[in-house]
DNA sequence: CTCTCCCT
């Protein structure tokens, strides 16, 4: 039996009534089953993992002198003062009634009670005895970044301490309004309710928040958590943001989209609102706007060196302690090592529930095949072993189940995407396994022509480091990288930003609606490549948002009013004309929110034959639409019997449910802009078709030998075998999108003429390429 | 012969 020994000898020491000293054995015995079963293909190896004492390195010195730092901006940031707050060396008793006793008024005896008791807990967070050094460093500064690790309770204190800072007075002109970005809507609803509980108020009276369909903001509001998309969305009607007197962006270090332009953006308007006299049209002195910018990496200097080196401050956070091993080989097998590590653990390692991250809904599904069956094999004095999948796609009732303890006697094991590495914590964890890998999607810039790619990436060390922290939420954990640690230090330390690896359309016409002409000045913390704003523009010319001179055109503005992507809302457009928008809007809305249906692995054939009853002869746009319209013929009253319904059919009822919902706020915005949405094309389908065309004219292929060659662009692409036109010949097609996988795959598949094609502006020269 | 993840 070849393998090596197994040793834990290295292990942190445990807290004294910790159990973990007492059961841990020294090696970890293999069951022979699991052995016997898979040394068939393959010996059973052991996988050995070194402990790693890897140590974050803290830009800013706790002890006060910053003498080390080697930057270029060096002197700029020894005059600022970078603050280390830790709640070991503060006193903060008899602090706290202070703030809050101010505002006893008229609120019932519950809520109050409630606050009282969060006051305590309020005042044991890292961040509390901070909260001095955190209100002078805002009133004396323009901006300022602060450096928060996670548990340090900076997202729902920061913005409290804000509240006592900027007084309601009658000098004020308006009652200072402060936002607090988040990236996930979740995050921001529960934020919100959790604050207002600690102000002893209701959501929507001093503490609301703001999300897509759900907005609960009243007069007396003056804090609001929002998602960051939301802001950009007020930016576009209110491009000073003169609500509000203070802007907090909270999870900056994730650099999304949103997060970027309001970054860009909020320095822009400072320095209008902030200039000294600065008054506003109507001649009053302009409120002068707050930023403050919350990061939980450490790139927070970037941050500072583009708030013209703002001071950055620093809070400690309060997680336990993870031990980290490594393994002493790299190897692409990390399913395999995934697999072995789990039994390693679940043979030889105490209680605890296990975490594996993995790329996709493949990974996932071969692995809790294999998992479920050698564990089935073990020796009966085992624990049981429940397997869990956990990706976005997973059904509401399946990830219910990865948040329940697990029965008696059994130890779960998630599986799951990088849906579960920020934000949602997953009770029960002690175990984390990082096979290091996920799925990114990329932008290639080609000859005019983008190109969208979803490949598999090795993580950067942020990424792992989150992974890593899942396990140390409620106890002492464990983190089991499937890779060496000198691979660790070859990955990237973050994340490429997305704006800088997506399709930009949406953000160039966002730009120009705010008045930003230019886009190459825009002062963004990443400057995206000019051959990606050059080809958004080109599309944005050719679907008429702009004029030859690249201004804004009124179908640009228009397009703006949907929360669409540009092409989509030009869809939107052309089904006015074409009197089909009462179509065109619920297959829009079902386009966003992919897949409507589902497809598990081991059930492939019976799904393939579920979404056949639903197939339209024109493709995949009429399919889905021929499922909504099914689903929304069933009684609204038996929301059981609809649940069975899509469960049989393979429908994932939740996105048809988001669908529905995004598509009834479009209907209310043509009602606003005095549209008509209830046009319909009925049977005929060549209306709601040649719409399409007119927003997806770049997204088309020929077909030439089998095989389909796109009308700009000149790649071969194939059409995804989850597509109803899959195996099925079509003159000519146009696509949502593509997506280059294992092959060039056009997804969302509908059948075109080639007579519509030669009628498009864009390719009247004569249809180069058609017959 | 198969789709990481958010957001308006």
């Amino acid at each position: 039996m070849a393998y090596t020994k197994f040793t834990f000898d290295d292990d942190p020491q445990p807290p004294a009534q910790d159990s973990i000293k007492q059961t841990t054995p020294k090696t970890a015995p293999i069951p022979t089953a699991v052995l016997a079963e898979t040394e068939k293909q393959k010996a059973f190896k052991v996988v050995d993992f070194q402990a790693s004492d890897e140590e974050i390195d803290l830009p800013f010195p706790l002890g006060g002198g910053n003498s080390t730092s080697t930057s270029s901006n060096k002197r700029k940031r020894q005059e600022s003062a970078h603050l280390d707050i830790d709640a070991s060396g503060f006193e903060t008793v008899g602090k706290k009634g202070k703030t809050l006793s101010k505002r006893d008024h008229g609120e019932g005896k519950r809520l109050r009670e409630e606050r009282e008791r969060l006051a305590k807990e309020r005042a044991e967070l890292p961040i509390w005895s901070g909260q001095e050094a955190i209100q002078k460093a805002v009133k004396e500064n323009d901006t300022v970044v602060i450096l928060g690790e996670t548990g340090s309770g900076k997202t729902t204190q920061v913005p409290q301490f804000l509240l006592t800072l900027f007084p309601n007075t009658p000098s004020t002109p308006r009652p200072p309004r402060i936002a607090v970005t988040q990236p996930r809507r979740v995050a921001a609803l529960s934020l919100a309710t959790r604050v207002a509980a600690e102000q002893g108020t209701k959501v929507g009276q001093r503490v609301g928040h703001s999300v897509r369909f759900d907005t609960v903001v009243g007069p007396a509001t003056r804090l609001v958590y929002c998602t960051d998309g939301m802001l950009v969305r007020e930016l576009l009607g209110d491009p000073m943001l003169s609500q509000y007197s203070a802007i907090i962006i909270d999870e900056a270090h994730e650099r999304n989209i949103s997060t970027d332009i309001l970054l860009g953006s909020l320095r822009e308007i400072q320095k209008i609102r902030n200039a000294p006299g600065a008054t506003d049209d109507s001649g009053n002195p302009q409120v002068p706007l707050k930023v403050i910018v919350m990061s939980a990496t450490l790139d927070a200097e970037r941050f500072s060196t583009f708030f013209n080196h703002c001071p950055i401050l620093y809070v400690r956070g309060r997680q336990h302690p993870v031990k980290i091993y490594h393994t002493e080989e790299d190897s692409d097998q990390y399913e395999d090592l995934a697999v072995r590590t789990f039994f390693q653990i679940h043979t030889a390692r105490p209680d605890g529930d296990v975490l594996i991250f993995l790329s996709g809904q493949e990974d996932i599904d071969n692995l809790a095949q294999q998992i479920k069956f050698l564990s089935n094999q073990l020796e009966r004095h085992y624990q049981n072993v429940l397997v869990l999948p956990f990706m976005a796609s997973t059904s509401p009732l399946d990830q219910a189940r990865v948040f329940q303890p697990a029965p008696a006697r059994t130890r779960k094991v998630i599986l799951a995407t990088n849906v579960a590495e920020t934000s949602i914590t997953i009770p029960g964890i002690k175990y984390v396994i990082d096979t290091g890998v996920c799925k990114e999607k990329n932008y290639l810039s080609r000859r005019g022509t983008g190109i969208e790619t979803l490949s598999l990436k090795l993580v950067s060390q942020s990424a792992a480091q989150q992974r890593t922290g899942r396990a140390g939420r409620e106890g002492p954990g464990f983190c089991y990288r499937l890779y060496t640690s000198q691979t660790y230090k070859k990955m990237s330390a973050a994340p490429l930003p997305e704006i800088l690896r997506t399709n930009l359309s949406s953000v160039v016409l966002q730009l120009k609606e705010i008045g930003v002409d230019d886009v190459q000045s825009f002062g963004f913390l990443d400057m995206p490549h000019p051959d990606f704003i050059t080809e958004s523009l080109m599309t944005l010319y050719g679907l008429g948002a702009l004029d030859k001179t690249l201004h804004l055109t009124p179908t640009g503005s228009r397009m703006l009013k949907f929360p669409l992507d540009p092409a989509q809302a030009r869809i939107v457009l052309a089904s006015i004309d074409r009197s089909c928008t009462l179509d065109i809007l619920d297959i829009l809305a079902l386009a966003n929110e992919t897949p409507i249906f589902t497809d598990p692995i081991d059930k492939r054939a019976e799904s393939a034959e579920a979404r056949a009853s639903f197939r339209h002869r024109d493709g995949d746009h009429l399919t889905m639409l021929n499922v909504l319209r099914s689903y929304e013929a069933l009684p609204k009253s038996d929301s059981a019997g609809r649940k069975l319904w899509c469960r049989d059919r393979f429908v994932n009822e939740r996105n048809l449910k988001r669908a529905i919902q995004a598509r009834d706020q479009m209907r209310e915005i043509c009602v606003r802009e005095n549209v008509d949405w209830k046009t319909t094309a009925g049977d005929d389908s060549e209306p709601i078709l040649r719409s399409l065309l007119d927003g997806l004219f770049m997204n088309t292929a020929i077909e030439r030998d089998g095989e389909y060659k796109q009308m700009v662009g000149n790649s071969i692409v194939k059409i995804h075998p989850s597509s109803t036109m899959f195996g099925r010949r079509a003159n000519a097609i146009l696509y949502g999108e593509i997506v280059h996988t294992s092959n060039t795959y056009a997804r969302s598949v509908s059948q075109v003429q080639y007579a519509w094609l030669a009628e498009l502006p864009m390719f009247s020269f004569a249809g180069a390429g058609l017959e």
